[in-house]
DNA sequence: CGACGATGTTTGTTATAACAAACAACAAAA
DNA sequence: TTTTGTTGTTTGTTATAACAAACATCGTCG
């Protein structure tokens, strides 16, 4: 058999459940909004067995919200909920930090990473918010891809999937207004010396100053919603 | 309307959900066992639709790892995966016990914990070991629950449940042998009196010793085995 | 005797239909 | 006018069948 053809097909639910999740994160969807598996099915093209399978994921890592009669419906992010959410956050991003800056690196991976940093900034320079989120995404990744710990990885995407949209239309102009990449660079700074105190002090303080902002923004509800979404 | 009937019908999907999550938890399934639809299917008298639910949740979940086919296999556990496991659960049960001892708790709920903490020395003392499981499990997180914090609980319940089959065969033979009990009392001391730091350092022992006992039982691939398993 | 290939079986994936509960709309009665 | 009962629609749930890929079995050829 000459085939090396490692098919590795994707299953359709995979692809509906990566769709999904990246609407989520992007903040395509509006809080509150009941996703229906047959209108989902009918924008994907495909059978409701699909999405169902993506919904039942995407509610069991709690993405999605499970509504009265085990609807899907996207979840609101109440002021406490974002308070809950920063505590494990901190926890888990905290510990990331800490445990990359008690490993030794490679110059290469390191050097991404300031690389990016310096990208980031100028990003901010010239006021490309849109692409700037991505890059924020990648570089706590990378840092936290160097505590070497996968699981920890694994759970702190979680969190950040539960405030995704939060983050998408809120981050950008709370960069702006803020010193914000401070925290990153005395981060990675930290790691690169070794001080593992430094580091999570550092992430943390990103963590809980992002928070803070999000959390003067809430209405008198509690509910944080999307201040002014200027569709194109 | 007189019908305060509240029917709250569970779905088929929900209680094969609740049946394979508790199989899991007590260890009844031999670790590198594939679990087949089919055969799931046959077992709990329905059609594979609702298994694969429950089972696409599980996977969701991480309680139960994907094989190569997509299929779902009960995962092994290596002593890396349980270093990993073990950082994890320190940064979030500690945090969750620091929480806890951050709050003004009522007596009823306090004098309850140390009721149970009485009953697990009594069991221990009788060697009435697998009983004692169930209130060791209930007895931590009746501490994380008093943090407040709903999603840490639930996080904290997804790593236990990544642990489980080990736990539940390894708990009882480690408690008989060591003082376990000792980090138990200590720690719900620290949290009536309100010290954060002694009830997040005793949890953090507590596990850390643990999974120190565990892992020096690890074969010499790294993988955790049931150690005798006198089956009745 | 050993290796290669055909074939049947197993198993996850997807589509579809039938079903039940909940919601909405409308009409009729008090 | 308000309330209530009925009906039609929506929507999640479950079962079943068809399908494709992977694995196992076994026969045939070298």
């Amino acid at each position: 058999m000459t085939a090396l053809k490692r098919i590795e097909r994707e299953p359709l639910w995979d692809l509906a459940h990566a769709q999904l999740r990246d609407a989520l994160l992007a903040g395509r969807f509006e809080p509150g909004t009941v996703l229906t598996l047959r209108s989902l099915a009918e924008s994907f093209g495909t059978s409701i067995t699909p999405v169902r399978d993506a919904v039942t994921r995407l509610v069991a890592q709690g993405v999605l919200q499970q509504g009265p009669r085990n609807s899907a419906i996207v979840p609101h992010l109440s002021r406490r909920e974002l308070s809950d959410l920063t505590v494990v956050r901190c926890a888990l991003e905290g510990r990331a930090a800490r445990e990359a800056a008690l490993h030794r690196h490679d110059d290469a991976t390191l050097r991404k990473l300031q690389e990016r940093l310096s990208t980031m900034q100028s990003l901010i320079a010239a006021r490309k918010l849109e692409s700037y989120l991505e890059h924020h995404r990648k570089f706590h990744f990378g840092i936290y891809a160097m505590s070497g710990i996968p699981l920890l990885v694994e759970t702190i995407e979680n969190m950040w999937l539960r405030c995704g949209p939060v983050l998408s239309y809120v981050i950008p102009e709370y960069v702006v207004l803020l010193k914000g990449w401070d925290h990153h660079t005395a981060a990675l700074k930290a790691i690169v010396a070794g001080d593992a105190d430094g580091a999570e002090r550092e992430i943390v303080a990103d963590i809980s100053d992002a928070a803070h902002y999000l959390a003067s923004l809430a209405d008198s509800t509690g509910q944080l919603r999307r201040p002014s979404l200027v569709t194109s």
